[in-house]
DNA sequence: TAATTATAGTTTTATTTGAAACTAAAATCT
DNA sequence: AGATTTTAGTTTCAAATAAAACTATAATTA
């Protein structure tokens, strides 16, 4: 395959036989998860968000916002936070705009003055009745040259590695 | 095939006898592909960009444009757009940054005056010499959960949903 | 109960980024 | 050859974002 990449170490640099610098390092990006994921999950994440913006001027905070109010019915902007692990100024402004648009209604809570209670407004269900759909034939498209099993072990797969992120995290 | 993927579209909600109301449209961030593969890459993104970031003063973009010349040895900035996909601009700037800080130079080429030919310094070289190691490293704990097979089956089923991208991509 | 600390959420500030405009050089066309 | 278009790369501008400061309430503690 990509035989030669390896070779060409610090090679003509002319410090010839210099035994105290390190040989040259080299990476594969392409080989390197962090970076495919990252590529990948990009691209994925660029398409997608047209079709949220385009068909619905919808940005990818908003749209995470209205996926786990239709998931979860009512939610704060903290749980939101935790839940999408979007910072919570992001968060913030997504339920602003998406309030504006009157997709989303937030009702003060009243054992705590601070806390905003979110829910769909029927607007909102509507837009998403249209949206969810959309999204998930996209999705479908996408995966469609995968297996079941594939579609499967893959997420299985990330599963593996959060949990595995999760400990990194926690250790240092 | 690929069969109980394709369900839950707007499946199970019927807008059967209920004429006015839409029926309550739900997703499932966690089932959903792309948002999973998005915050997982996001999280390992930046739990390696703490790496480059804190221990060498690197940014993401910089770190790749080091990486592919680590790999290649000599780039344009074009090459290194294309191969990164990464915007002309981000590109630019990296490639500034890298230049300032003598991590890598710059030579114009003779044939046309337009681009240049990046290679990294023996101080670009040194620096990678630390910072791939590390990087590696990290990547071998996120991984050790994993066997070889799994491994293995994600980098490709990534490919293939990177080819599938291609596709839908080149469509519209 | 008064003072301190913590929490939910907003606003401000600075940075990052992509899109678009721009520059200079090359390639193509007439 | 001169005019036009393309290309490589930079700079400018506007939008998105994260971090930090801030506001208002609630919880803790002394």
């Amino acid at each position: 395959m990509d035989s030669d990449v390896q070779r060409h170490a610090a090679s003509d640099k002319g410090e010839a036989d210099d035994h105290s610098r390190p040989a040259k390092p080299e990476l594969d990006l392409n080989q390197f998860l962090p970076y495919r994921l990252n590529s990948l999950a990009d691209r994925i994440s660029q398409a997608l968000s047209r079709i949220y913006d385009q068909r619905f001027a919808i940005n990818v905070a908003e749209w995470r916002v209205l996926a786990w109010l239709s998931h979860r019915d009512v939610l704060t902007a903290k749980q939101i936070c935790e839940f999408t692990r979007m910072d919570k100024a992001r968060v913030s402004r997504a339920v602003q705009s998406l309030e504006e648009r009157e997709l989303i209604s937030r009702t003060q809570s009243t054992s705590d003055q601070r806390v905003h209670y979110l829910h769909l407004t029927l607007a909102g269900e509507e837009l998403l009745g249209k949206l969810i759909p959309e999204a998930h034939a996209w999705e479908t498209e996408l995966v469609s040259t995968l297996t079941a099993g594939e579609y499967r072990d893959l997420l299985n797969t990330m599963s593996k590695l959060e949990r595995q992120l999760e400990r990194l995290e926690s250790q240092r």
